[in-house]
DNA sequence: ATGGCTGGTAGAACCAGA
């Protein structure tokens, strides 16, 4: 049996539905995973993920910022929320599917601009969100693919100047030691490096400052797809669909797709 | 030349994103 599982930080689903529509038409992914949906779960848009037959949606929103959905045409039970940062920001949910894989869908915050936690308390913030995201994971037991925005890009290859983002938030060692901590919590599988290795360039998001984002091409790679070792095994096809950064009035994040053969 | 933009919300000389 072939899963497609698509991950994509949308900036608002209710403002992009037409490409969202226009997305899952085209790649028509088994299971979507969306972050920044920034809508409450009274006001979210239902309709258009219906009549394309994604007929099980889980909702995590909150007013205004952050907010996390998982869309599926399969059933997704055992629905869970986790709150890492316990101060009520939406930014997880996890549901298991009928073969039993889980499906985790994660928005790590951003961490702000400074990447010094005394000056800057959102920085350690999301230190801590992903060094308790590490404890969750260390005992997880099921087969688990993990997705989403986790908003540190980990590897050279992954912007577009090491050198120049060093003391940016999102690529300074100490989050990328974090993020590494947490990949080794489980054996987790980086699949987007695992279909397109180093040192090949590999973004995910674009700034919408650039002029030209695909001439300037200031990439990075926020976004991710990991799996633990059985199911990271079983996929066979891995895409990052960078035309969708030119989509109608686009997000700065482009969707993302693994196909598994369980 | 990492903010030059963006959406949500209020009705901002804002907030947050990254």
């Amino acid at each position: 049996m072939s899963l497609s599982i698509a991950t994509w930080n949308i900036n608002s689903v209710r403002f992009r539905l037409d490409i969202v529509e226009r997305f899952l038409r085209e790649a028509a992914p088994d299971v979507l995973c969306l972050q920044e949906t920034k809508v409450m779960d009274d006001a979210f848009p239902h309709a258009m993920f219906e009549e394309l037959g994604y007929h099980y949606r889980l909702l995590n929103g909150q007013r205004m910022h952050h907010g996390v959905a998982t869309i599926s045409k399969l059933p997704l039970v055992e629905a869970r929320k986790h709150d890492w940062q316990d101060n009520g920001e939406a930014r997880h949910i996890g549901a298991r599917l009928p073969n039993g894989l889980l499906v985790e869908n994660v928005y790590v915050p951003a961490g702000g601009d400074v990447p010094d936690a005394t000056v800057n308390p959102k920085f350690g913030q999301k230190l801590a969100f992903v060094e308790r995201m590490t404890r969750w994971s260390e005992g997880l037991r099921d087969d688990t693919v993990i997705v989403g925005d986790f908003n540190i890009a980990p590897l050279e290859c992954d912007v577009w100047s090491h050198k120049a983002l060093l003391d940016v938030v999102s690529h300074t060692p100490v989050e990328v030691a974090a993020l590494d901590a947490l990949r080794q919590s489980h054996d987790w599988v980086d699949l987007g490096r695992n279909f397109i290795p180093p040192p090949e360039r590999l973004y995910t998001w674009w700034s919408y400052r650039a002029a030209d984002w695909r001439t300037s091409d200031r990439g990075r790679r926020l976004d991710h797809i990991w799996a633990s070792p059985a199911a990271a095994r079983a996929a066979t096809r891995f895409q990052v669909l960078e035309d969708a950064r030119d989509w109608g009035k686009p997000s700065d994040h482009v969707p993302q797709i693994v196909t598994l053969d369980l």
